[in-house]
DNA sequence: TTATCTGCAAATCATTTGCAGGAAC
DNA sequence: GTTCCTGCAAATGATTTGCAGATAA
């Protein structure tokens, strides 16, 4: 696989090593469209890996951030939360049920453009999140 | 004082009472422009009240949210940092001196029109970071 | 007067660190 | 064989909580 092979180089690359717990985290990364917290990715590991420890999950998060492979967000609870998807995108945020969804849109692009001409400051990387009430429940 | 006297108002209609630590806290919010984490808070608040505890301003910063006088904001050290300034606007994130700079300007609002409008997704609030190098540290 | 608040100390909880044995290279 | 990694247990650090005495209403 593809993501895969890409991952196992960016390690050596760097030194490090292509343990089969790194690999794993880094596909349940890159299937989640959920934001997971470390937590939560922990969970996940374990149904592979039922040793895991936390510890782990944590250092292998830093080794995926450093590589480019996920950004870190917080949001409301203060939790660190894993954003796989590295394309410029909207996060909506339901304030009823937390629930996080991305919104993909040329909009967001053109936005950023306008910026990046007019200010004196070098855009490298951004966050846009909307919070409200999402479709279902606004039932 | 307006916003002051708001404040008061606000406070005892929601049966709070107005202590000065609260008002110190609250014109210390209003004052700043630089989106202070709680522990800044405290530093500054200490000024007058030399035996206010951490606990005081935490709990505070929850009666400020709750009346929707600030918002609270986690950004990469994933303490709470506070934000006095409610109308829609873009933060500039420096990654290399960390300081945040507000932006406001008629596009963020047009943007928020657009996605309105198109989105089934009741917009509340929103959020918009730009990490970046700022003007001073690019040189 | 009485309900709420303050300040302290203890508790909590996510995250980090140190380290000894184990696995990748 | 060497270097890096894992998993554990202990440490850290921001935030929260419980409570007794103090203060606003």
């Amino acid at each position: 696989m593809n993501l895969l092979n890409d991952f196992i180089e960016v390690l050596h690359r760097e030194g490090l090593k292509a343990t089969p717990q790194r690999i794993e985290i880094s596909r349940i990364l890159n299937e989640s469209r959920t934001h997971p917290s470390a937590e939560e990715v922990y969970r996940q590991v374990r149904k592979k890996f039922p040793t895991i420890s936390p510890a782990t999950v944590y250092k292998t998060m830093r080794v995926l951030k450093k590589s480019g492979k996920v950004r870190e967000l917080a949001f409301y609870d203060k939790k660190a939360r894993f954003d796989g998807n590295m394309q410029p995108h909207i996060h909506l945020i339901c304030l009823k049920c937390e629930r996080i969804e991305d919104v993909i849109d040329q909009k967001v692009k053109d936005f950023i453009q306008h910026f990046s001409g007019k200010l004196t400051f070098k855009i490298e990387g951004q966050r846009i999140d909307f919070y409200g009430i999402c479709r279902n429940c606004q039932r």
